[in-house]
RNA sequence: GCGGCCAUAGCUCAGUUGGUUAGAGCACAAGAUUGUGAUUCUUGGGGUCGCGGGUUCGAAUCCCGUUGGCCGCCCCA
């Protein structure tokens, strides 16, 4: 039977599902729209060192990688990060400040399939450039949660967890940990919801068992839920960077409640979003209930386009992607199924009206009607059957009694009225129906 | 890369201790119906039972392998 399958991981989108992928889109891009942000796109393949640059050797393993028929070592975009940084880079001297811009493409990742995750796979992008202060992070985790609103989705149904890379580096120096031993306490801080004890494993190994008194330090911040808390926590130690950074979280928290948005976001510093780049405030949204992997996360890059060979510039951004996405929709019944509708079917006699319905059919397409007929002939109560099932507002009808007396019969599909029109009259009345006065 | 479960029509699934020509509902199509959307009825197309091998007189059924899927681990940029 199936000679050919689809590759493993890789999905096909028939009609209905089209439908869904698009309506996810729209409302996405119309959002970011709404927040003055700008859509760009770029290669789909990418020179593999562009991502071996910004994650490491190992990441080629997660790749669809392979070499091109010119020799060179290329890759699919497993993200848009690094190649947006590039296109910021090469121009940013002649970029107008901030630059907010986004894109939605698909990306590719060579791993294993599990639920909201597949080998490729659709992403909303939000980054803004050239901004330091947490104005950019207060657009971004703005723009992040309208595109879950755009859909319904509440405060119920979704929150965003926010902390902060910063801070825990300032903390853990001010415990006395050196770099490497604070980057090996964050792997485990990130770890540390879901493995428990077990996630200072590798500190163990590299460094020798964590202090106890620091660990129940560490413990404790991790467990941090709450501004107040926070500031608590920080008060008693000493230095002014744990205090700037608190003014910081204070201004995000206050801008975000200005907005109304508070109540969608939780001071949550077990969250450190795992590897390399964040520099700064690092954020994740997930689903309420917790039945779903992470659906989005962002947070700031400060570095990042230095070290892919440009001119340091800050960076915020977020992505989410559409799987797990669509997921929470799914579940909360925000999935309309939104296919386009016909507006007019043309029901036909015979051949001979066939021929004199074409013009009229050509005439309305061209004025941008969706108009649609049997190809062939068909009984008059399977056409008006179709008519209906097409979500047609309006039937015409060419048979041949109608011909004869120079008219056109049209039907309003859900009225179930009919009206005869003079032949050269059609598109002005079928215009007048869709512009609002019916009949 | 590792582990568990699974694979019969487009979809959801039956299929007896291994036994004749593999079934149902839904969906699709034709007809009843040569001028009006429902309902109903009749009929039809559609399957190498994921694929390959083995056991057997005989395999959708049992065994091995393989591919694919779901779920979890690792990872998650």
């Amino acid at each position: 039977m199936a000679q050919f399958q689809s590759l493993p991981g890789f999905r096909e989108f028939y009609p209905d599902a089209l439908a869904r992928r698009n309506h996810i889109f729209r409302l996405w891009r119309q959002t970011a729209g709404a927040y003055g942000f700008q859509e760009y796109d770029a290669p789909v393949l990418e020179p593999l060192d562009l991502y071996k640059t910004k994650s490491g050797d190992e990441i080629e393993s997660q790749l669809f990688s392979f070499t091109d028929k010119g020799g060179r070592e290329v890759a699919l975009r497993p993200e848009m990060t690094p190649t947006v940084c590039r296109l910021v880079g090469e121009k940013a001297n002649a970029l107008k400040r901030p630059i907010k811009w986004f894109s939605i493409a698909e990306f590719y990742r060579y791993e294993r399939m599990q639920k909201g995750r597949g080998r490729c796979f659709f992403q909303l992008n939000a980054d803004i450039f050239g901004e330091a202060g947490v104005e950019a992070e207060t657009e971004l985790i703005a723009l992040l949660i309208q595109c879950f609103g755009a859909f319904g989705l509440t405060a119920e149904d979704f929150y965003v967890r926010l902390s902060d890379r910063n801070l825990w580096f300032y903390y853990l120096e001010a415990l006395g940990l050196d770099e490497p031993r604070s980057r090996a306490v964050l792997s485990a801080v990130d770890r540390h919801e879901k493995m428990g004890d077990d996630a200072f494993k590798d500190y163990t190994d590299q460094f020798g068992a964590l202090d106890s008194g620091l660990k129940t330090k560490v413990l404790a911040f991790l467990q941090i839920k709450s501004l107040a808390t926070l500031e608590a926590a920080v008060s008693s130690i000493p230095g002014e960077k744990l205090g700037a950074r608190l003014a910081d979280w204070r201004k995000l928290l206050g801008n975000l409640t200005a907005m109304s948005l508070g109540k969608f976001v939780e001071v949550d510093l077990g969250v450190v979003r795992g590897l390399a780049y964040y520099t700064g405030f690092v954020f994740e949204a997930f689903d309420r209930k917790g039945e779903l992997r992470a659906l989005a996360g962002g947070g700031r890059y400060d570095s990042l386009i230095g070290k892919l060979g440009y001119n340091d510039m800050p960076a915020v951004g977020f992505g989410m992607g559409d799987m797990t996405f669509g997921l929470l929709l799914e579940q909360r019944g925000l999935t309309p199924t939104v296919t386009q509708p016909t507006d007019v079917y043309v029901v036909i006699g015979g051949e001979a009206e066939r021929q004199a319905a074409f013009a009229d059919i050509q005439s309305l397409r061209s004025d941008g009607y969706r108009v649609d007929y049997p190809l062939k002939d068909l009984a008059f109560g399977k056409q008006f059957k179709a008519a209906g099932e097409s979500g047609a507002k309006l039937a015409l009808v060419y048979g041949g009694e109608e011909l004869a007396k120079g008219v056109v019969r049209i039907r309003d599909l859900a009225a179930r009225t009919e009206m005869e029109v003079p032949r050269d009259q059609v598109s002005v009345v079928v215009r007048d129906f869709f512009s609002g006065g019916a009949e």
